[in-house]
DNA sequence: AAATGACTCAACCGCGATTCG
DNA sequence: TCGAATCGCGGTTGAGTCATT
């Protein structure tokens, strides 16, 4: 349907001429309500050009140039937690577009990738892909008004019962849709930092898990964001010793940096 | 200098999710 | 509740550029 509405519509290289007038209508209209910006533009454009223009861009914070050691290495953490979920990758590395993100991942990275396990002919099967996939909480999943998770209760004494305290676990998602093991699965990768973080983490008003940092948010993106928020303050950005390897990613126990690397 | 291959990145496409009437 | 419209995402493509022969 869309595409037969693309019909006669412009497609290609944006002109300046055409990159002014969506800035334009941007700065008249604001952001948003895409199917409005072709005509308001007088672009002959569909939405779905105008849209990505903007966000990959003519975006004012949009930075550009090369990728520095930090944002890679930020990069690679939260490709290795989120997998290919560009924009939520994106929206953790300020001023780089999903669309950026994605295309240096698919040169760059994938190109070191495949140079470093040629020679061992890494066998990858269709079950040792995992992929973490946010998704929505059960309505099971039961918060009173402090935040505090009431429902998975059981399952985190189950699993608490069998466990080997092995990290391996916390890093595989269930292949099953919406199981209460899948839920499970996301609690406990939120869960192993909670305590570090706990320590790590000051908060401006001192309330700490009463301003729901991880229990009172049922929207697994969002405890995501928060996670990374909190996990990497922003004074340790600024310092230019601050190295992920040794200062944040050990000590949230997702497991070991150079292992990683080597993946 | 020309041909060819490799690489980059802007843009397109299809589809699932969400919103709206 | 349902279907249409719209949004937003990830995978993919292809034109332009650079490097190599």
């Amino acid at each position: 349907m869309e595409r037969a509405k693309s019909l006669g519509v412009r497609k290609g290289a944006w002109s300046k001429e055409e990159d002014a007038l969506l800035r334009k209508c941007v700065q008249q209209f604001g952001v948003g309500r895409w199917h409005l910006v072709p005509l308001r533009s007088g672009l002959n454009r569909c939405r779905k050009s105008c849209r990505l223009r903007w966000l990959n861009y003519l975006r004012p914070d949009i930075r550009r140039g090369n990728l520095t050691r930090d944002e890679i290495d930020l990069l690679i953490r939260l490709h290795k937690l989120l997998g290919n979920r560009w924009s939520l990758i994106a929206g953790r590395i300020p001023g780089r577009t999903a669309n950026d993100l994605k295309n240096f991942w698919n040169t760059r990275m994938e190109k070191k990738s495949r140079e470093k396990v040629q020679p061992i002919q890494k066998a990858i099967t269709k079950t040792s892909i995992l992929r973490p996939r946010p998704r929505n909480f059960s309505k099971l999943m039961v918060h009173d008004h402090h935040g505090t998770r009431l429902a998975t209760d059981d399952f985190h004494q189950s699993t608490s019962d069998n466990s080997t305290n092995d990290n391996d676990n916390k890093l595989l998602p269930s292949s099953s849709q919406g199981s209460d093991e899948d839920i499970g699965w996301w609690s406990n990768l939120l869960d192993a930092s909670e305590d570090q973080l706990e320590k790590d983490i000051t908060f401006a008003d001192g309330k700490g898990e009463e301003e729901g940092l991880w229990m009172g948010q049922k929207n697994p993106a969002g405890l995501l964001n928060d996670w990374a928020d909190h996990a990497i303050p922003a004074n340790e950005f600024a310092d230019d010793d601050f190295n992920f390897e040794d200062d944040v990613w050990e000590r949230l126990g997702f497991g070991n940096y150079d292992a990683i690397l080597q993946y």
